[in-house]
DNA sequence: TATGATCTAAGGGTATTCCCTAGTTTTTAA
DNA sequence: TTAAAAACTAGGGAATACCCTTAGATCATA
């Protein structure tokens, strides 16, 4: 018998999986919560086999409670939840201890075949997905979403950027020199591959690093 | 007997609102689609009193959908299924044509009702979305999303920004000075409140202006 | 203790954006 | 059918961003 809970915070999407569960023999949906809060508080007393988990939740970022659960809850097979398709996001996710990744538009047999899977201890990825990751690897298609890695300083000046300060008011804010507010731009853009600042901000977007 | 059909790119969503609706003697979900063309095409042979509609669907705009049911369709009122929160974006919907409003993180009780409402000819709206409305026409607290109507050359310029072009190329492209797309752009940077053509992007992508 | 990565920042341009003002054309409504 | 409003056009001038190059200081780590 295996254990699933679900956390999501969109109820509709927690009945639709349970009720596409139910019917399985082997599957127990033992208990549905729509915030990370009350997911870590229910795993106190009754911990799954496995958790579907949504990875855009109102209190907690995905990605953090993914590595909360994986550290204080290591028993627990996290299979992640989204409508993601970006490759360099199913990159993070299964990095930080997540087991499987799954889009919200899987049906049923994806379902059941990434609880298997994962029973397993195997990691899975939906079809669509994998089909991704080798169009990338391969053929560089468009989407060639690497995850850009921007340092501490960078971060700290697109954000900045993206609060639509200038120059001048960034290099008051971070106690440096104008001069050295452009350079770390520079090295944003070309990192990012944008044009200009509209470009930095459009494709942080995109990526999340916001 | 209310007919009721659903829309949804998300197939554990479909999944779920029908499990949340089969309990129900006076409902019957007679179909559920995962794409536009499905559903216009079952609307054909079997048209239900309420469809339930998710915005962000694959193949076709939400609203143009929500259009082209009214028109084809008008018995068949439409409850618009969404994340969005905006009210601005919520305006939008209603006046082409929806009944109702609902987010996914919808429950049952509120499914219901929406049912109910919209069966007698009114129009509904989850409570989360009232007091936005409410809040914002009062308070104006910071979510101040009037949607800002642009003119057609402005969401041109608006287009050609997004796309990281320069004044001098945007006004190539559009056979106008220079001057012209920067008096354009001021224009738009003052109608979204925006500082400076990085505040245009970020605004424009919030309020799904591109 | 090197070696690489990051953070810092200068000089010296050119290009672009931002701001104010204002005429012309088109659309809307009385 | 005219005013009035809105949209499109565009100029001058100041401020800012962009783009090179170069280079010292700091920090982690192998």
């Amino acid at each position: 018998m295996i254990k699933v809970s679900i956390t999501d915070d969109h109820y509709v999407v927690l009945k639709g999986i349970e009720s596409l569960l139910k019917d399985e023999k082997h599957i127990n949906v033992i208990s549905i919560h729509e915030n990370a809060k009350d997911t870590l508080k229910a795993f106190k007393v009754n911990e799954p086999d496995i958790l579907f988990l949504d990875i855009n939740l109102p209190d907690i970022n995905g990605i953090e409670l993914t590595k909360t659960i994986t550290k204080t809850f290591p028993k627990v097979r996290i299979i992640a939840l989204t409508n993601h398709e970006d490759v360099s996001f199913v990159k993070r996710i299964l990095d930080n201890g997540a087991f499987g990744y799954l889009l919200k538009n899987a049906h049923k047999a994806e379902l059941l075949e990434a609880i298997s899977t994962v029973t397993k201890g195997e990691k899975f990825l939906q079809e669509s997905i994998k089909k991704k990751i080798l169009n990338q690897s391969l053929g560089r298609t468009e989407n060639t979403a690497f995850q850009p890695k921007l340092t501490r300083r960078e971060t700290e000046i697109l954000k900045a950027i993206s609060e639509e300060l200038t120059t001048q008011e960034i290099s008051e804010k971070l106690f440096i020199s104008p001069k050295t507010v452009e350079a770390h731009r520079m090295n944003i853009m070309s990192k990012l591959g944008a044009k200009n600042s509209v470009g930095i901000i459009k494709i942080a977007i995109q990526k999340q690093l916001l």
